[in-house]
DNA sequence: GTCTATATTTTGATAGAC
DNA sequence: GTCTATCAAAATATAGAC
């Protein structure tokens, strides 16, 4: 009997478009569009570089594959969360973290959206899977803060997409510019110590803000 | 009489060189290292690629230079705020207004800056002049924070780099990942008046945080 | 110090057998 | 569907005259 392993890839197509995928993406999230070699992406698979063209036509249909595939990803996990149930700050404590530790988990993602900027995001205006991104976590934010203000919990009025981008920023940042903010001062924010320390910090900032008004 | 124009490069080694580099800034900020050409930065100038050669040595070397350059610019500014006569808040509010308009104004520096975050900042690492870059910043909000603990306007302690990373990130987010929070969230983020109210809610988001304790 | 022309290498993409 | 071998274009780098 032929052991497992080895057969396994054998004209399975949904496999071997799945390993490209994830070569790819750590190809291109290492190195950038520009940057990420055909080549290598096909070196560290057992397939050939004629199957990447076979499935994906060019490098930038591969490319747009991998950024589809990444947002897939994360628009599964904001929707797992139940938060109806819990008191507005509880419920925005979790969702902070929540947000804090995916960017943390996935250093790929948020390296993806970095190159995908520098694009000027011309590949995820092009798809229409990313675009129409439903972006439940703004309506989340929203129940959230009119429940928080309802129950008195909350004195400020805010725009529920200025919050999301202040919680955002702050847990993508630690993350998309750990090297050279790392290299400056000289601080490691990997960290055990320093993560926990940033999770309450932008967790109460954001509770502080929402319970204040400023001359 | 020869027009001006025509002769000003002719032989002037410092201004051909700092040409290059303007030339290039925009070119790498744009493309990123691996995508920006050399072809490219040559055609937009006056002068050849050869001297790109003659002053650079290779692409990488011109990258590094165009790297100290934009580093070399915002240490001049950082110096120049006069913070140590206003009182706490005030003073910190003038710094992140300076820092919020800094990002905002140079989104060339924020380009470049992601880009070697996607090198791990190895460039930054091999160039001294930018490694020992003097963080005078984290000195001026340590002064404030501790001002304002003494006088009592602040009554939470906070580590001044964390400090500064909330203000930075927040800043640097919104021009650096301008292209796919716009394109999702459907919001021009260049706007006067949403940048208007960003500038306040970070300001005001920092001051409450430093005027609360949490339970 | 500066230019034009060219060499060398890399790399995205394809042909054609199985 | 998959592989090996190869093409063609692009891009970095250099030669050599002035």
């Amino acid at each position: 009997m032929a052991p497992k392993h080895e057969n396994r890839r054998k004209n399975d197509p949904q496999r071997t478009q799945e390993d490209i995928l994830e070569v790819a993406t750590e190809e291109f999230s290492t190195h950038g569009l520009a940057g990420g070699r055909v080549d290598a992406i096909a070196e560290k698979m057992r397939t050939s570089k004629r199957m990447i063209y076979y499935y994906f036509g060019s490098k930038e249909g591969l490319y747009l594959a991998v950024l589809e595939r990444a947002y897939r990803k994360i628009r599964t996990l904001e929707a797992d969360l139940e938060l109806a149930n819990l008191p507005p700050e509880q419920a925005l404590r979790v969702l902070i973290s929540t947000t804090f530790d995916h960017d943390e988990a996935n250093p790929d993602f948020v390296r993806l959206v970095s190159i995908e900027n520098i694009h000027h995001a011309a590949h995820m205006l092009r798809s229409e899977a990313i675009r129409d991104l439903n972006v439940s976590v703004i309506e989340t934010i929203a129940a959230i803060l009119e429940r928080g203000i309802a129950e008195g919990v909350f004195t400020r009025k805010a725009d529920p997409i200025d919050i999301h981008m202040l919680i955002s920023a702050f847990c993508f940042f630690r993350v998309s510019n750990r090297y050279t903010f790392g290299t400056i001062f000289r601080r490691d924010l990997s960290e055990r110590a320093t993560m926990e320390r940033h999770k309450t910090l932008i967790a109460d900032a954001v509770i502080n803000y929402l319970q204040n008004k400023v001359a």
